[in-house]
DNA sequence: TCACTTTTCCGAATAGCGTTAGATTACGCG
DNA sequence: CGCGTAATCTAACGCTATTCGGAAAAGTGA
């Protein structure tokens, strides 16, 4: 019975150190809240499909609940990193406001699991290590200030001030997404109920603000 | 230790009846899904509460999942009755479309529980029954229909069909009250970031859409 | 290569969960 | 009173998260 040592999942990890069996322990979690809801995730299916028992889980994680807050951690990095794209590519352009609506639909359809633990509460219990609620702050902080950017560079015909706009839209992104996840979670983004309803909030957002490069002498940008 | 009969809960809820011990059970496991949350409800914590062992619980729900489904059930049966009454006290007047808006985030805040089950996925796992989606799909209907009403009568100035605009209002009511739920779970209608929200909202969509008896003939009510 | 340390893993155990089966208790009725 | 039925119990199964103590493997230095 001289098996290749090889041959052994546990044997083949030990050689590839600490950092990639958390690695591979956080991918298998991700699987499993992606198959069967974020809140049903079990150490013991973790152990399984990684090769372990579970009680070996806790050389890497010291809780599940420690498990769900890296996760959560990894996805405010993940989504804060893809907004600073979005920001490299619109600038404050005109085009942002519909890019950053859809760009939050297309985040949670690309990565439920990350999504519902980040924007939902399904796991009963779990509240975000303070370190972690520190990037939560800062992503909240950057985002709002970014579509703040984003409607002060332009006209605001509402009679709402900045803050309350910002927050409308706010509103209009979670909504539509949130809609659009519990109703048609498959459709894809420009398709469906609400999925194809984007460019049209995003549209009627100009009937209450006007986008420009400046208020007084508008461009059109060559 | 002659007790009398009526010191032991179990003996005093024999004479209430089965109906009665039913209602007992969902009122504890509601009051349990408001403490920790809709997904946290334990049938050994209810049982505790209401002075059994858990296997007992099983003569009045065939499981969980049906406990879960008579609370879905419940609370549609008493949102779509609100909605009735909101039928009454508004008619199709202009007043309805707020009324409609700050109704979706009352009922989220005086019943957490009951708007967690219908409104979002707590429960991983849980479908409910066939039943109980006639009830909801039927609620669905009425409640889209209701709205759609409200806006034929006026002029939809936006370009947007009638079911667009609808769903607006659908993703702008939810959006707010989801908003509400997870920044301020405890502040009052019309304070807080997004409480205080909901009448601006219902001014903007009226920049879209503007209210009225007839379109073309119009006249203030008696 | 051998001995020693550290890291990684597992087996056993605890306490809680949902659920089932079977025995037992209490009640209403003849 | 005694019988039948409805309500409840205890015991058990298999699942979960977690802790502990020890085994096993890997790494380290001579």
């Amino acid at each position: 019975m001289v098996l290749g040592r090889m041959a052994n999942p546990v044997l083949r990890r030990r050689n590839r150190g600490f950092a990639a069996t958390r690695q591979e322990i956080i991918s298998v979690a991700r699987d499993i809240m992606r198959e069967e809801g974020a809140g049903a995730l079990s150490l013991h299916e973790v152990a399984r499909r990684v090769g372990m028992k579970a009680p070996s889980l806790y050389t890497y994680f010291e809780s599940k609940h420690a498990l769900y807050d890296e996760i959560f951690r990894l996805g405010m990095e993940q989504y804060r990193a893809e907004l600073a794209e979005l920001d490299r590519k619109y600038g404050l352009g005109p085009e942002l406001l519909y890019a950053t609506i859809a760009h939050y639909m297309r985040f949670a359809d690309e990565h439920p699991e990350l999504y519902a633990l980040l924007f939902e509460r399904p796991v009963p219990g779990f509240e975000p290590s303070e370190a972690s609620m520190v990037e939560a702050r800062g992503l909240l902080e950057d985002s709002n200030a970014r579509v703040q950017a984003l409607l002060e560079n332009g006209t605001i015909r509402s009679g709402l001030s900045v803050e309350q706009t910002r927050d409308v839209v706010i509103v209009l992104t979670h909504g539509l997404t949130a809609l659009k996840r519990a109703n048609e979670p498959s459709a894809r983004i420009g398709e469906g109920r609400f999925g194809a309803l984007v460019p049209h909030v995003a549209a009627l957002l100009k009937t209450a603000w006007m986008p420009g490069e400046d208020p007084v002498s508008r461009e059109e940008p060559s």
